[in-house]
DNA sequence: TTGTACGCGTTATCAG
DNA sequence: CTGATAACGCGTACAA
């Protein structure tokens, strides 16, 4: 074994090998070096089947931070999520990384804790590490206020988050069009008496569903009177419990809507503990399709799902074109799918024709 | 409005403001204006100043790539997640966060998606971009490849996962410790017919844990016979099912260790829709404290906490250190902590003392 | 076909 | 006290 070979493997070279460390190897200049391995300019074929052998014998590895400084490109985006990752940031943030790995982009991940100092920190130090694009989530009750990102001209692309701002680009799922298939899916089903159990009236998603909730039931000559439409907090406990307000007020009911799978869960529990069938007797459809839930639960949830990875996807795609410097703005929603599972019947063809469900454990 | 403050303000300069647009505009050379800024050598306090108003006006970012590239250093680390975030992502990674943001580090996320070439590709950029280290997470069954990072002589420390390689540093939960304290709790509030109702037994999680609570019962002269040891697939309506076979074959059962608190959710359910009285008749204990379940269960579930933020907070900690140069290596197993709720009785003073539960919804 | 030299934006070391 | 200049590692016109 000669001294050569335990140079290049058995000492973890101290420094980086450089391209110069290629070049002398080979006995070339770091010129052609670089032509050689990026495939540019005219070389001997010879030549650069040597350089190649080299660079791969010594682990050569190109050092990004050098060619972001030339190319004025660091070919890396941050990702901003306020409240700290909660579920929701999971699907997003996978399709998110989806869009933006298969263009070679790299993801700077920030939480900021919903702290406002902790957040321009991040964003700072993003700058300054010449990121090509932001992307800012994390669901908020109302609109949060912009990052400020100084006079960078730095794309930014508002993802399951919103801003006021016109010239912002907001991608968010269709809350309202989300509550509509639910709807239909229930009147679908034969359902005429709906009711709605769900989170904070203050939240804005709450709001464009219980309004879609209710044109559609106006639609089919039908409505939403207040004692059906019950706002409490996002727990499963608050479904549990306002089933006992809703059964009592209004026995006849024949369908509930559930603003997330949690108060969906609690929802068909409190009703298997009274002895009403489901779907049988009440169909239920829930929000979210939270699996690990949503199949737990006994009859499993027919429920909305946000597409949450898939709005990611986009979102990094969005940004990319912005990047290459597509001006976009404005608040684009995108749609929820229904999942039909067993909470609703399991027949979704037609408006009258139903079937006897049949309930596999 | 004089047509400076127009400069300033309305047009987003095209390339970033350098250290040579602010020495041009404060009357300076760039020696000086790096001098002023990062309070370096003897400056007129008076030149300074200015220099400063000037970098403050013009929005001046030092640009952290070319920083870098002097440096050596790039002052981010790579977070490599195996198999794609499941929620125990979550509090690791923001428990690294929390220790690397302190540090004024960036994480690059790379979702490896349990894809072997994705992985590599992923470590080939982290290492064309020079990260100063990587954190490999993600839970698997058995211990995983260790990942490679050629000739780089980069720190890489494993959190939640685990390699064979005996210079690798790995960070683990304590399994056996966790299943001993939860196995106390349930001894000291009197049980001793204990069952353990868990995963698939090919983890290793599942075999440290069985192995620990057989540990504690033999200490005080019991024993954890076959039948009262169930694995099954880690989900909620197993823990449901194997409610059956236990009381089935074994009725005499007074206490419950289950391996997640989804499989003790539907143990829970399976019991009170038996009418066995929780805790009073079986007292259960969880795993994970997965707040969301945890808490939603009836009652709340008494359950172990793996500490994960903890973890990875101290996993972020060790990566500095290793950076820093320190050499370690080996498997660190951290602490579990019990998290008492209502689901095994209240009191946990002495062990034979025993108070009535007075259970809150 | 290959080598040279400049520039990307910093910091640091010397002169002045 | 301040200015000029050499790195850091790479790509690329341009010269040889």
């Amino acid at each position: 074994m000669s001294s050569e070979l335990d140079n290049e493997q058995e000492l973890p070279q101290q420094h980086a090998v450089t391209i110069h460390d290629v070049a002398r190897a080979a006995g070339v200049t770091i010129g052609t070096v670089s032509k050689a391995l990026n495939g540019q300019g005219k070389l001997k074929e010879e030549t650069r089947e040597r350089v190649r052998a080299v660079a791969l014998r010594l682990g050569f590895r190109p050092n990004d931070l050098a060619q972001s400084l030339l190319r004025g490109r660091s070919f890396t985006v941050g990702l901003i999520t306020t409240d700290s990752y909660g579920r929701f940031s999971i699907p997003l943030m996978s399709g998110i990384e989806d869009a933006l790995g298969s263009a070679q982009i790299s993801v700077f991940l920030c939480d900021a804790r919903d702290d406002a100092v902790r957040e321009q920190q991040h964003i700072n130090s993003l700058l300054a590490k010449r990121v090509d694009g932001i992307i800012v989530t994390g669901r908020r009750i109302d609109a949060r206020v912009p990052i400020d990102v100084g006079n960078t001209n730095t794309p930014v692309l508002y993802a399951y988050a919103q801003v006021k701002e016109a010239d912002a680009l907001c991608l968010l799922p269709d809350e309202a069009q989300g509550a509509r298939i639910a709807t239909e899916h229930l009147l679908a089903h034969g359902r005429r008496r709906l009711a709605h159990i769900t989170g904070p009236s203050y939240f804005e998603a709450v709001q464009l569903r219980q309004e879609a909730m209710r044109q559609v039931l106006k639609e089919h000559g039908l409505d939403l009177p207040g004692h059906r439409a019950l706002a409490g907090p996002w727990q499963e406990a608050w479904g549990h419990r306002a089933v006992g307000f809703l059964l009592e007020m209004d026995p006849g009911i024949d369908g509930i809507f559930c603003g997330s799978d949690q108060i969906a869960r609690g929802v068909v529990d409190a009703l298997r503990e009274r002895g009403v069938k489901v779907p049988a007797d009440v169909a239920v459809v829930g929000f979210d399709n939270w699996e690990i839930i949503a199949a737990a639960t006994r009859p499993a949830l027919t429920t909305v799902d946000m597409n949450l990875h898939e709005l990611g996807r986009i979102a990094g795609t969005r940004l990319l074109a912005m990047i290459a410097g597509e001006k976009a703005s404005g608040i684009i929603r995108l749609p929820c799918s229904l999942i039909v599972r067993d909470s609703c019947g399991v027949h979704t063809l037609g408006t009258a024709e139903r079937r006897k469900e049949d309930q596999g454990d």
